[in-house]
DNA sequence: TAGGAATATTAGAAACATCTAATATACTAA
DNA sequence: TTAGTATATTAGATGTTTCTAATATTCCTA
C-alpha cells in the first residue's frame, strides 16, 4: 500500500527528470500554447514533442483542448509550479555550496 | 545557460524517480542511519542498496559520516524534505481528483 | 596478522527511455 | 472530394538505468 505511493510519486517525478519537459512546464507556466508554438520556441522535432506532450497528458501532469486543427496544452495543476521552483531553488543553493566549497568559503 | 539548469534540475529530479530512493528518503526523514540498518528496514539487498546510496551521496542529496566500520547516512538538506511532501501532496489531490472522476462527483 | 563483518565496486544481463523516420489521423478550405 | 496543415502514433535503433552475483576494500578483534 505505502509501497504503491511511493511507485506513483516515482512515476510522478520521473515526468521532471528530462530537461525538455521541464522547459516544457516552465513554458507553459502562465498560458496554454498549442504544439506548433511550442515546437518553436523550444527547437524540437514535432513527433518528438508530441510524445513529450502525450505523456504528459496521461500524467495528468498537463491538459489539452483542441480548437480546429490545433491542439493547446496547459499545466494541469499550478500547484506543480511550486514543486518545480522550490526544486529549482533547492538546486541552486546546492550550486552555491558546491562553489563555495571549491573556492575554499564555508559561508 | 538556461539548457544546464535544465539539465541539471532533471538529474536532480532523478534521484525521486525511484520507489526505493523515496523510501529511503522518507526513511531518514529525522534520522541518520547505517547502511546495514536502511538494509533491514526497507528489505534490500545490500549492494543495490549500496548502489542507490552511493549515487544519492554523489549527488549531494544524502552525506555520509564513517565509524569504524560502519557507514551513517543522512539526509543532506532539510529543504529536500518539503519538495518530497509537496510532491506527494499534489500527488493525493491528483489521486482525489481521479477517483472522484470515476465516481461520478465534480467536488 | 588472520578471519570476520560492513560496505563498496564491478561486470554484465534485462528492462526501460529516448530519439528519428515513416506513416496515420483529424480537421480545414478550395 | 482533394490537397494541405497540425498533431499523433508506431517501429526500431541507440542509450540509460536497474538489478544480481562475484569480488574488493576497510576496519575491527582475536
Amino acid at each position: 500500500m505505502e509501497d504503491q505511493i511511493y511507485s506513483y510519486h516515482a512515476e510522478m517525478c520521473k515526468v521532471f527528470s528530462h530537461p525538455k519537459r521541464l522547459e516544457l512546464i516552465n513554458t507553459l507556466r502562465d498560458k496554454e500554447m498549442s504544439v506548433g508554438e511550442l515546437g518553436e520556441t523550444l527547437g524540437m522535432a514535432k513527433a518528438n514533442l508530441s510524445q513529450h506532450l502525450t505523456m504528459m497528458r496521461e500524467r495528468h501532469i498537463l491538459v489539452s483542448r483542441k480548437e480546429g486543427n490545433v491542439v493547446y496544452y496547459r499545466i494541469a495543476n499550478p500547484r506543480l509550479l511550486d514543486a518545480f521552483d522550490l526544486l529549482r531553488e533547492i538546486l541552486f543553493e546546492q550550486i552555491r555550496q558546491d562553489a563555495a566549497l571549491i573556492h575554499g568559503r564555508t559561508d
